[in-house]
RNA sequence: GCCGAAGUAGCCAAGCCUGGUCAAAGGCGAGAGACUCAAGAUCUCUUCCCGCAGGGGUUCACCGGUUCGAAUCCGGUCUUCGGCACCA
């Protein structure tokens, strides 16, 4: 099975590249530039990603064939960490990553060499290109490959930084971000890139509470600093032995790990000694804000990798709290081992302190009991609490002892009690991650604060306006993402666009401690595929490319020669570039996963607002949902489900093409299934051996050739209108379902015209050869045309005729009616007779159009105007049943479609008909005109029932 | 929580913006027939329910509304999914 259309494909790729389809160049044709966005090469990819690349491959093609001249460059993306850990292990032979790597088809040989970094970027950009790109046929530029690795991308890239700088966009300031102790900060997301652990771990922000205890400092970490009036006593756990660090003129007691965590964010803290929780417990400390003294109780659930390991108790609105109050005095004797006397215990007593909706004085008290909650530990209790914060933050009310925070709501008095509180000293903010995240490195990643970190500043209002501006103008689709884009834009805020640290990729050109971050180094980049070529033959060295030569090629700034003579690159080569430069840009479209959103887009529609001028603004945008596995996301880093050579030598690379395009809108996720490509496969073979036997057929012209010619201009339209919004699942559809099936109703009828069928042929085969390339050309030369499809122009709709095609649909009507009726009576099939409509009815029906107006058809009007008619008026009371029948007609109907039925001779078309509709049948056929009397008696009355569209049916 | 998207017949999936030709495309699956030594290949027909004359009935998550007319427009309810920022 393996390789069945394999040679096939290489065949034609290699057809192709010979006939210069792979080279873009500058012509005098219009042009038309896409990319998809590169993804990062950090492994294989799998089946699901060549989703969006085969609606870009397809897309430009379709626009060759609209005689488009198309630029459509590849590249990719490598900047970051994911090579250096990827080559780490593979030098240290990982079991699992050398099982990856095999499984997807890596020559076991080969790995010996991808112990360095670069060079397993290299292995992938080559495993991208050739394996995945070539393999699909896709007609791409190969020339001007790049990747964000590459020296001469590297200096584009500072370039940009350059401009962003001169346009005041980049700025400083404090940052605090995850960061690995030795590889620096680190990316924390589902995908893993950088870390080995704790993808789904979110920042939280702590606000660090201080209670003054003798000399010392309890700090307590708290999400709900709202709470603060509420608190009763504090939290410590026994078992744990906590660190005193001086910080400014304080000693404070913290966790262990905290202390860790905390140093990385803020400056002058110093580890001093230890003290032991349980010594801490009994005694009194100062609750900030809320003005008491509380006492330190026992709680085995303090965590010390949590936060700071100490907990204020707030049993009024913290289920954690109140079922371990609840607990601590179910056991006096257990609290008196800790020298806690039983009135001490009894003093604290929850405080009501927030009004909600549907809870009572105590929704803590009311969420444990409701859901059985009994004793600390019990796994509910999480749920218990994010129900509460939920329920509470928006709704919630602060009660009168909350001072002058009474009144406010939740969400109001969080941040200004917070705000209040690290105004007067009594605490202070504290980031940590919601689970343990460990880097790839396998060290404990925290959050750092980072003083001096680079942003852009994409909350720029004129830049956010410009590039606002600019989306409105875009063809983005979908239309949903249309709308809600200027949204994202507006959200868009500073993004961190360096970092320091172990990682592969361009040196930030103002400081070279600090790399560029990787979605900032892959915004303005199609610009760059302009010239790429230039760079990658040679022509031009990075050393070259220097400030003066890209402003003067990208932006048209300075004078040639002085550039020429500074960068000793020659004037007419320069020359050369900005053409390339002015003649390819604006891009017209770039075709990303929904992932690209909420990054990649908008920081690419800024990035180019920001620095390029108007007339090379961005055009178009698409985006494109997943193919997913049956249980989710098929995953990337999981290892391939399905490698993708041995995906496409198994159903074909057209096949595979056919499936992507078709299967479903490209705006919704789909479950990847095998049958449902092989099913695609087949029928593309299908395809072809029907084209060749076309091919092979003659027989003398018919009314059915105008009929096909005439669907064949109508799909052709349809294709051109819905390929205007770039859906090429509607190409697809018009393609390889409604003009398959029309060409087949076109042989059964008997079509056998030589000339027809080679007109019909150069229409579909051209409409098919966007998306499957390879089997379109096969066809191609089955058909007996010169040269290659993927070089021909998609002909003009013509020959369109709404009589021909009305008329077909007439017969099939009748015939899907007789067949209807046999089947209801059973048995009979033996003569069929046709009665078409008595004249008159045709005659009450043009009246009506002629008489219609802006609200139908005045039915008494136009029953008087029949009435009129001596020969209507002797049809008695039939008369004005039909024209109410008419008028109703005309109501649901556009006019165009009741035109048709009296404008067509269905005698003329039955008559013809009438052989083909009796061999479908397998019965004999007559037509008859109702207005015949001999018709009369032979209908025996049936005939009345014929209306214009439905002759009346007699089987006998 | 915020923002966004979606719920259509056995399954997948069009249609919804621009209300009527919608019992609702297409594919898959299933059934019948044809062709064949044969077939998982191909072709034809059927596939919500009822009906011995082309018909009728009830549907497009649920409830209500607008309209002569709603899968399509409006309001509400329930459910599912995605994004929420140094992952392209």
């Amino acid at each position: 099975m393996s390789g069945k259309y394999e040679e096939m494909e290489r065949k034609w790729q290699k057809r192709w590249s010979d006939a210069g389809l792979c080279l873009s160049d500058r012509s005098d044709a219009p042009k038309f530039m896409l990319i998809f966005a590169y993804p990062g090469v950090t492994g294989y990819l799998h089946v699901g990603h060549m989703r969006g690349y085969t609606y870009a491959d397809a897309i430009g093609r379709y626009m060759r064939s609209l005689g488009m001249n198309v630029l459509f460059p590849v590249g990719t993306h490598a900047t970051g960490n994911g090579a250096i850990s990827l080559a780490k292990r593979i030098a240290e032979r990982d079991p699992a990553t050398v099982e990856y790597m095999l499984d997807n088809g890596c020559p076991p040989e080969k790995l010996e060499e991808l112990g360095d970094p670069m060079a397993v970027v290299e292995f992938f950009n080559g495993v991208y290109r050739d394996d995945y790109w070539r393999r699909f046929g896709f007609l791409s530029d190969w020339r001007r490959f790049t990747c964000t690795l590459y020296p001469d991308y590297s200096k584009f890239m500072q370039w940009q930084f350059r401009k962003l700088m001169d346009a005041g966009l980049l700025i400083q300031k404090p940052y605090y971000a995850p960061a690995c102790p030795s590889c620096g900060p680190v990316a924390v997301d589902p995908s893993e890139t950088d870390i080995s652990k704790g993808g789904n771990a979110e920042t939280n922000e702590y606000t660090l509470l201080k209670f003054a205890c003798g000399d010392l400092f309890l700090v307590a970490a708290t999400l709900r600093p709202e709470t603060v009036y509420g608190q009763v006593c504090f939290w410590v756990n026994p078992d744990v032995e906590y660190a005193k660090i001086r910080k400014g003129g304080e000693v404070w007691v913290v966790s262990e790990p905290a202390v860790g965590k905390l140093v990385q964010q803020m400056d002058g803290i110093e580890r001093i000694g230890t003290v032991r929780g349980r010594d801490l417990i009994g005694k009194m400390c100062s609750a900030p804000m809320a003005g008491r003294d509380i006492p330190v109780f026992p709680a085995g659930f303090c965590d010390p990798d949590v936060g700071t390991g100490l907990v204020t108790s707030v049993p009024s609105d913290s289920p954690d709290d109140i079922v371990s109050l609840m607990a601590l005095k179910a056991d006096p004797g257990y609290a008196a081992g800790f020298g806690i006397s039983e009135e001490m215990l009894e003093s604290v007593v929850p405080i009501s302190i927030i009004k909600m909706e549907g809870y009572g004085e105590l929704p803590a008290l009311d969420i444990v009991t409701s859901m059985g909650i009994k004793e600390p530990g019990d796994p509910k209790l999480e749920e218990a609490k994010k129900t509460l914060y939920r329920d509470g933050f928006h709704a919630g009310v602060m009660k009168d002892v909350c001072g002058e925070y009474a009144g406010m709501r939740v969400s109001d008095a969080k941040d200004a009690m917070r705000d209040a509180m690290i105004a007067s000293g009594d605490a202070e903010i504290f980031r940590d991650l919601s689970e343990e995240v460990v880097c790839r490195c396998g060290k404990p990643v925290h959050i750092k604060r980072i003083d001096d970190q680079w942003f852009i500043n994409y909350a720029d209002e004129a830049l956010t306006a410009r590039a606002d501006a600019n989306a409105s103008t875009m063809k983005i689709s979908p239309p949903e993402y249309a709308n809600n884009v200027h949204g994202v834009l507006s959200w868009f805020r500073e993004r961190a666009c360096a970092r320091l640290g172990n990682w592969l990729g361009t040196r930030f050109p103002f400081d070279e401690r600090w790399i560029i971050e990787a979605i900032s180094d892959s915004t303005l980049y199609p610009l760059y595929y302009t010239v790429s070529h230039h760079a990658n033959e040679g022509r031009i060295t990075p050393d070259q490319m220097t400030e003066a030569f890209f402003d003067h090629v990208f932006l048209g700034r300075g004078d040639r020669g002085a550039v020429s003579e500074e960068t000793g690159v020659p004037a007419a080569l320069l020359g050369e570039m900005a053409e390339d430069a002015r003649y390819w840009y604006p891009l017209d479209l770039n075709i990303g996963g929904k992932e690209h959103m909420t990054v990649h887009f908008p920081a690419f529609m800024f990035n180019h607002a920001a620095i390029v001028p108007d007339r090379m603004l961005p055009r178009g945008i698409m985006v494109n949902w997943y193919i997913t596995g049956k249980s989710g996301k098929i995953s990337k880093s999981k290892g391939g489900a399905q490698p993708i050579p041995g995906a496409a030598g198994k159903f074909g690379v057209d096949g595979m093409r056919l499936y992507y395009a078709h299967i479903a809108s490209p705006f919704a996720d789909v479950e990847w299934d095998e049958d449902a490509v092989m099913s695609y496969a087949q029928r593309l073979d299908r395809i072809l051996a029907f084209v060749g036997e076309l091919a092979g057929m003659s027989g003398p012209g018919k009314p059915i050739d105008g009929w096909l010619l005439s669907r064949m201009s109508t799909h052709n339209s349809a294709a051109r209108a819905a390929m205007e919004g770039y859906d090429v699942r509607q190409l697809a559809m018009a393609a390889y379902f409604d003009a398959y099936s029309d060409l087949r109703w076109y042989v059964r009828r008997g079509g056998r015209d030589p000339g027809t069928i080679r007109e019909a042929m150069r229409t579909w085969i051209t409409m098919m050869m966007p998306i499957t390339p390879h089997m379109a050309e096969e066809m191609w030369e089955a058909a007996g045309f010169d040269g290659l499809v993927s070089a021909a122009l998609l002909p003009e709709p013509s020959g369109h005729s709404p009589a021909a095609e009305y008329g077909e649909s007439l017969v099939r009507d009748v015939i899907s009616d007789i067949s209807k009726i046999s089947r209801m009576i059973g048995s009979g099939s033996g003569k069929v007779s046709l009665f078409t409509y008595q004249s008159w009815k045709g005659d009450v029906v043009r009246k009506a159009l002629s008489m219609m107006g802006p609200e139908g058809v005045p039915i008494p009007d136009l029953t008087k105007e029949c009435m009129a008619d001596p020969e209507m008026r002797k049809m008695g009371k039939a008369v004005p049943d039909y024209v109410r029948a008419v008028a109703t007609d005309l109501r649901r109907l556009p006019a165009s479609v009741v035109e048709a039925k009296v404008a067509a001779d269905e005698y003329a078309i039955l008559v013809e008909a009438a052989g083909f509709i009796g061999s479908e049948l397998g019965c004999e056929v007559s037509v008859m005109p109702a207005d015949d009397p001999a018709a009369r008696e032979a209908s025996g009355g049936k005939h009345v029932q014929a209306v214009p569209g439905r002759p009346a049916i007699v089987i006998s």
